[in-house]
DNA sequence: TTGTACGCGTTATCAC
DNA sequence: GTGATAACGCGTACAA
């Protein structure tokens, strides 16, 4: 490995000199700069991070903290955050924490034993006990994603009630005037944002909302089918169901496609999320696409405000979910 | 922050004796040790990273170069990298190069930069150009994914060539003779190896080869849609499709629906990979799952072998794919 | 068993 | 403009 030391053995100079064209400080002359420029090429030098980390009590590395891998979500938000920290010559260091308690106290250690400049975590605001503890360490911790808490952390985050008024528009707009929500429940933020959303669109038409057209489900296409059978009886059926997430909108599928209806002719169908398979199922699910790789990329840009001390008051970049008409929805048949 | 230093202050010792507390040395009396470490308790201590990396010239980092994020197979294979990381005490460096060589060798850079005590790279052989380097420096890497080059690097494979035996012989077991191949021809690697495994069924079941049942296309449903069109035109078209991604297989889908035809009655299909769009289409997709998780623990576990110096002969852990059987596939109609 | 002192590669603060 | 030199927090001989 070649130091700092060796260059400027080689350049004939001492180490503050070459430490000073390192980082790009004025008051270096012309000549030597170029002289030891050139040495660091011709031994294709790098500057240790470690090193530089330890002199600076912080290191070109960000904290990327997922409450879960695995969720659809996941990778494009990733490669936003990704993208924007090596644009600004950082690097992430990774962390999966499964929303468990203990998982995420260990990250906090981590993230803190390794002099990281900032940490972006898309989780909640509960979820957040041991990470609170970074920002008083000097490390700032960006959120994505929104919640009802109040806002102790810089966040970028969803306008859910916006895209629950969005999907459930485009619905009462093609004419329907039963549509069913299929959520998680209470339980879930993000889903009760946009049940917010889902009445405000029925209330500002004038259409009643009526409890018996929300479906709670688990989130997996089973029960999320057999919930949607269950509105599918009812003795108003709904023309329409307006899914809070895609894979429950794919349970809807099976539900109404078992049923012996037909998708959209019969009902119409919008889900949330824009996941891969929303482009994979038969028809393509019309649903909402929430912009992931921007998420993660503003959240890095949040971040940076904070890094760099340039912070504005503006804590806070919301995004709204677009709608994706693809073949699930169309007007009602004549009833 | 704490340090050592204040361990040792508050403690009354030196730190050297709290530092052999903290690498849990032999020589230390119970009586100190215990002190020690309740005073680190009390601090609540958290040794510095980027110290000991300064040190040791090794941090307790690895890094993880993905080729691409987006991939379906990413989430499941980093989940298990990470996992096995942290059971050993160790972060992971994420990195995503899209295949860009340009990328990929700032990647290297920094990953030698921040002394990682070694490399996961799920990429190939040809693309190690930079990363090959790094053994050099004394960081170790692995890759993931098999290639036909040899094996200069240890390696967590997959036995695609059994693959693509185990899912024909599905085929060919249910009675299938005429069975079509989707791939995305000879530049994949993976295909290839699965299109000679795939070839290697039919003719030890002594069933003919045709060149005219293998369809080329894109790794995308409209390709593959397009392409397997054509095949269901052949005077003898195929009664079951073996297609060598997922993604390709629900294209094949398309193709069969929009011929009138049905699946599994007319035709089976089977893909490869099991993405979670498998799970999500109807009707359900018989594939081959690649156990993603344990390839990734396997590759950290193999890694380790070399940072701790373990390393037995074996470079290389091949991993062959498993058949699920779901609703794809089914014997031929009388024809 | 425990303490001392040096080294790891940089940055930063002084002098010169 | 440039060169010493002291941190940064920890590991590790070597000495005590």
């Amino acid at each position: 490995m070649v130091t700092i030391q060796d260059i400027a053995d080689r350049a004939g100079v001492s180490i503050g000199t070459v430490s000073r064209v390192l980082n790009t400080k004025p008051d270096v002359s012309p000549t030597t700069r170029a002289r030891i420029l050139e040495v660091m090429a011709e031994l294709d030098y790098r500057p240790s991070g470690v090193a530089r980390g330890l002199a600076l009590k912080k290191s070109r590395v960000i904290g990327f903290l997922a409450a879960d891998i695995m969720n659809p979500n996941f990778p494009e938000l990733a490669r936003g955050v990704v993208d924007q920290a090596r644009l600004r010559g950082y690097s992430v260091m990774f962390f999966d924490t499964r929303r468990d308690i203990e998982m995420e106290r260990e990250a906090a250690h981590i993230l803190e034993a390794e002099h990281v400049a900032g940490v972006v975590a898309p989780i909640l605001e509960e979820e957040l006990e041991d990470l609170g503890r970074l920002p008083d360490e000097g490390i700032p911790v960006v959120r994505i994603y929104r919640d009802r808490s109040s806002l102790r952390t810089p966040i970028v985050a969803l306008d859910n009630v916006r895209a629950g008024v969005i999907a459930t528009e485009h619905l009462i707009r093609l004419g329907h005037r039963r549509i069913a929500f299929l959520t998680r429940g209470p339980t879930c933020v993000s889903d009760s944002e946009r049940f917010e959303g889902y009445k405000e669109a029925l209330r500002s038409h004038g259409i009643a909302y009526g409890p018996d057209l929300v479906g709670e489900c688990a989130l997996t296409r089973e029960s999320a089918a057999e919930r949607t059978i269950q509105l599918l009886a009812l003795p108003k059926p709904p023309t329409a169901i307006f899914a809070s997430k895609d894979v429950m909108a794919i349970g809807a599928y099976d539900a109404v496609l078992e049923s012996g209806l037909s998708i959209p002719r019969d009902v119409s169908v919008v889900g949330h999320d824009d996941i891969d398979a929303s482009r994979l199922v038969r028809p393509l699910l019309t649903t909402m696409t929430t912009h992931r790789h921007r998420l993660g990329e503003a959240a890095v840009d949040l971040l940076f405000q904070y890094i760099d001390n340039t912070a504005e008051k503006q804590e806070e970049r919301v995004f709204t979910a677009e709608l994706v008409i693809r073949e699930s929805t169309a007007p009602p048949q004549g009833d």
